[in-house]
DNA sequence: TTTTGAGTTGTTCGA
DNA sequence: GTCGAACAACTCAAA
């Protein structure tokens, strides 16, 4: 008995649940498929994912790469290595759930064996149901309802028989997700590591040093306290089930830490929170949630964006975190709220120019998590943010950021600053500012926008979502 | 069906 | 400087 075990977004081998099936069945033929159809992924994607099939394929040398319509290769593949049966681990973007759907029946029809799983998430989206049998909408008692369910424990590398198919497939290097000339992702790889060793090493470096604190210092960009296992996660190199395990086992064996392994915890609830709400409600990526958003009165204005994508808004927590971002694919979460909150409510454009560049820009750009986070960062999603929290983003620098050290890190031009203006040079005196070496509108940007006359717009802005909500 | 309690992450103002 | 209240209802989920 043969086996094709199509990888998607789950490029590991252990807690597999495809892989695991296909190896007891027989010989396992594992391949993965660049599906042309659906979103393209953004730069910061591709590169992510070169590096991580790279090391999948160090792992299981037989892997075969294929490019093109998913259903066409599969055929041709089971045709040309007469495996009698197909799996996978579930996706559940829209576009996929159509595609493996329609992929199932048609391979179903030709006589195969069909079968698919659930590798990433701890709950299947329809699992969780509020006790009228319907979808949450609030996050607090998803995820009760989520954690009450029993988790499987993860499931160990299977042991393998594995064929290659003969004759086809790409080489890596033949998709040019990686830059060759001018290379924006210099660096990178002294930073990340794709791939299922890095994502276990970096669980093990988060649990280790991260931990202690985390409840708090999760809110700290200038510390190193998150997990920065979103990347990893988005594609699968370790699945939420290991991560829970791990953590429980460590809870349960250092009582102390308890309180933060929950905290840390929620915030994969929240990864499948995004999840449930993109199965239950697939426009989310487009449409406002609540549609009486629909009546904000977005602006429209390309300098300001780009301003904002390129870190040049005059706000130094927003610049910081937008360079981050493109420097480095990545941008710690609780910039991302200030960075988003600016473009939404600051700038008042549309959360879609955001999500766009988040999605081109992010390595653990994500359809669900992106398209449910920036819904409610703008108010318009599940259980989201109130429209009068808008972020000061003097004041979140002066909180999160008290030192000053992540914003002179990403804004070096601004380093000669001291705490007090740091995250508001354009308050310093003339003095100040020339004793820094800092000239506002020629080495640093003047504001954009002023944040009383900003914050006071949005708030009247919100007058036409609440006349559209009666 | 109706009622009730609750709801990630903030800011500003005035005492 | 510190603290509590206001911001604004509304929707959700369960009893």
């Amino acid at each position: 008995m043969k086996t094709i075990v199509w990888f998607r977004q789950d490029l590991r081998l252990s807690d597999n649940p495809a892989l695991a099936h296909a190896a007891e069945r027989g010989t396992v033929i594992p391949v993965y498929i660049l599906d042309v159809g659906g979103r393209p992924l953004g730069g910061a994607s591709r590169w992510w994912l070169h590096k991580s099939l790279a090391a999948l394929k160090s792992d299981l040398p037989q892997l075969t790469l294929l490019r093109g319509d998913p259903l066409e290769l599969l055929n041709r593949l089971s045709d040309q290595t007469n495996a009698d049966a197909v799996c996978w681990n579930r996706c559940y973007e829209p576009h996929a759930i159509a595609r493996d759907k329609a992929i199932k029946a048609a391979l179903r029809e030709r006589g195969l064996d069909v079968q698919s799983f659930n590798g990433s998430l701890l709950a299947e989206p329809w699992q969780v149901k509020t006790g009228q049998g319907g979808p949450f909408k609030v996050y607090s008692p998803f995820w009760r309802a989520a954690k009450a369910r029993a988790i499987a424990a993860p499931l160990a590398v299977p042991k393998l028989d594995v064929e290659a198919a003969a004759g086809i497939g790409d080489d890596l290097d033949d998709w040019n997700f990686v830059p060759s000339s001018s290379n924006w992702a210099e660096g990178w790889e002294d930073i990340w590591r794709p791939g299922e060793s890095g994502a276990q090493a970096r669980l093990e470096r988060f649990l280790d040093n991260g931990l202690a604190g985390y409840g708090t210092l999760r809110d700290r960009p200038d510390k190193a306290n998150v997990s920065r296992l979103s990347p990893h996660l988005h594609w699968g190199e370790i699945s939420p089930r290991q991560i829970w395990s791990r953590a429980q086992f460590l809870a349960d064996r250092e009582p102390t830490y308890r309180k933060d392994i929950d905290k840390f915890l929620s915030e994969i609830g929240w990864r499948e929170f995004s999840y449930h709400l993109l199965y239950h409600f697939p426009s989310l990526p487009e449409e406002n949630w609540r549609p009486a958003f629909d009546a904000y009165p977005w602006r429209d204005d390309s300098d300001d964006l780009e301003a904002w994508q390129k870190g040049q808004t005059g706000y130094p927590m927003v610049d910081a975190g937008m360079r981050e971002l493109w420097q480095t694919g990545y941008m710690h979460n609780r910039v991302r709220m200030v960075t988003a909150s600016f473009l939404v409510k600051h700038l008042r454009l549309h959360w879609s120019h955001g999500e766009a560049w988040f999605w081109d820009t992010l390595l653990d750009a994500d359809q669900a998590n992106n398209a449910a986070s920036w819904q409610w960062v703008a108010g318009c999603g599940a259980d989201a943010a109130p429209y009068f929290r808008i972020f000061n983003p003097m004041t979140q620098g002066e909180k999160f950021d008290p030192d000053g050290a992540y914003v002179r890190r990403w804004c070096p031009e601004l380093s000669g600053l001291d705490n007090k203006v740091i995250h508001a040079p354009f308050k310093a005196t003339e003095e100040v500012l020339r004793a820094a070496g800092v000239v506002l509108g020629s080495t640093y940007p003047r504001p954009i926008v002023d944040h009383a006359a900003a914050r006071a717009a949005a708030l009247a802005g919100y007058e036409a979502v609440k006349a559209a909500n009666t």
